[in-house]
DNA sequence: TTGTACGCGTTATCAT
DNA sequence: ATGATAACGCGTACAA
């Protein structure tokens, strides 16, 4: 199991008859070295290609300096949207990122927490934990992003139920003749708070939802879900889907129906992922930040891991309602 | 700089007043321990939340067991895709994956491989590389996609050349009247193919074309490149793009000019990323095979870290032509 | 069946 | 301005 060894930096010391603690105060600019010390060590140190190892330090209980990253999958774009902006952050910031998939799969996130965990991870970054117990009993600076709240962590999330409520008020102002809410996963925290702003905005005018159920979060191509097969789409309809990557197959399967969206029926996604730009007609869509989202996490992160008490445990970050050719 | 301690074998040695090297043998199965020893062992490690620090091994010259993978950026969707596979495969094989963009800058590539080599990684993949001759002074096991090859390494790509050919006979069996190619920007190893595939198979019938250069690989949203906008499109063009996201940003573009897609112009992509079945009119394009690629890449590294010899240096996968909706 | 002792690459402290 | 040494968490060879 031994691999073939880098270049120590006992292996500089042995090349430039200099001590090892003189290599590690010129490397780290932490003491006084002589110039010509100095480049008979830097000369070492190209020749041999030597880059100090960075696990050492976590070895003595320093900082690692990584940071874990946990996403459910870049098939929605969503999360590539939100682990660009991350994972940049993270760079920017001198750490390296972990990353770790969990498919929406609750033993899958156990395993990718007790993984980060014995790489010592400086603090964590979670998307949509199923898990977010695991927290406390770990202690890693963690901010999640749309978890179900746990009091001991900082969550990240945005007004899912008002995001809901515009995705109403929009449809009813347009003068849909029926309101139809496609549904996320029971096991998604924004599934629930999104029906919640449709549905209480449709009672307090009174009028009835309709709603599909959707198991998945993602469905590529053609895949279309039984629900959505079984369901009898009309002429007036307007549909609130719960992303938009959903919403955008589902004007895909409106279209081979033979209905025409926005004119028979209208479609507002949720997101504003950068697909709702690209398909046809644009989607119209409850924009969640996401470089905002992705900061948010990302600094109340930095702040957790440098021991200062971050104020707000639960912050809520605005939606907004893009209109775009997908509702008329 | 030190940070809380995280529990060590020496503290579950102190709780349990079993040596280290015991408790060693107990979590690595590794020697024989007495039942009733590893009970209690068993007990303090559930007592206090403890995970072998993974990192030391490191320090030791054994397998990091981690490994980096070098991406350009998730903003186009097949990088999403391909990171998405290599990164399961990674998991799933016990390895942690450190993440790193390049935004397709030379520099920050090669910060990447420094960090990279900094945690001492049992492995790289890499894609798109713009500094290949990096590998063979780092001294880790490399793969990369699409790099510019270097005899040194292993290198997966795919037969851009006969994607260009292919597009431009489609385009010609369904009777375009011009022949238009938007080109990827000058440092991908892929521009050159895909135009040489494109106008050989144009000069071998004596047809020409016409070029429009792109600088960038994505252009979300609307922001159409400015010569595209100084390009003249007329009925009956064809045009193939170098990608997917480009091609549908285009098609957009085109019907905003009041073009219909594909009665009046026909457009192919490259890729066959998911986008290509979310837009409508859905998009004809040539498939790379991302599972296959990544694999080809996982496996092929595998191999490497286990010091076999990979045959093929480079390894060239089929491409295939997708025909749907956005030609005629 | 268990413990002791050494080594790994690095940093901090103390001495020179 | 530089060197010697202890320490970190862990694996392994060897002793008991």
């Amino acid at each position: 199991m031994k691999e073939k060894k880098q270049t120590s930096m006992r292996d500089i010391s042995k090349i430039t008859g200099v001590s090892i603690s003189t290599i590690s105060r010129y490397i780290n600019s932490s003491g006084y070295v002589k110039p010509s010390t100095g480049e008979k060590i830097e000369a070492a140190i190209n020749k041999t290609n030597y880059v100090p190892n960075r696990n050492v330090k976590s070895v003595f209980g320093y900082k690692s300096h990584n940071i874990g990253l946990i996403v459910p999958a870049f098939t929605n774009p969503f999360f590539s949207e939100f682990s660009t902006y991350i994972g940049n952050y993270i760079q920017e910031a001198g750490y390296g990122c972990i990353l770790c998939f969990t498919g929406d799969d609750k033993n899958t996130e156990i395993r990718n927490w007790e993984l980060l965990k014995g790489y010592r991870v400086d603090g964590v970054i979670s998307a949509r934990s199923l898990y977010p117990d695991v927290w406390s009993k770990l202690g890693i600076p963690t901010v999640s992003f749309e978890s179900n709240h746990n009091e001991q962590e900082v969550n990240i999330c945005v007004d899912n139920y008002n995001g809901g409520s515009l995705a109403f008020n929009y449809l009813n102002k347009i003068g849909s003749k029926r309101f139809v809410h496609v549904r996320g996963p029971e096991s998604f925290k924004a599934t629930n708070e999104r029906f919640n702003g449709f549905y209480d905005s449709a009672k307090a005018i009174d009028k009835n939802i309709e709603i599909i159920k959707s198991e998945k979060d993602y469905s590529l191509g053609t895949d279309i879900s039984d629900n959505i097969k079984a369901f009898k789409f009309k002429k007036g309809d307007g549909i609130f889907v719960f992303n938009d990557i959903n919403a955008i197959n589902i004007i895909s399967y409106l279209i081979d129906l033979g209905f025409r969206v926005p004119e028979d029926i209208s479609v507002i996604g949720f997101d504003n992922s950068y697909i709702s730009e690209l398909s046809i007609p644009k989607l119209t869509t409850i924009e969640q930040p996401v470089k905002e989202i992705a900061l948010k996490c990302f600094s109340n992160l930095l702040e957790l891991m440098e021991h200062k008490v971050v104020v707000k445990s639960e912050e809520v970050l605005p939606v907004k309602l893009i209109i775009r050719d997908s509702t008329r």
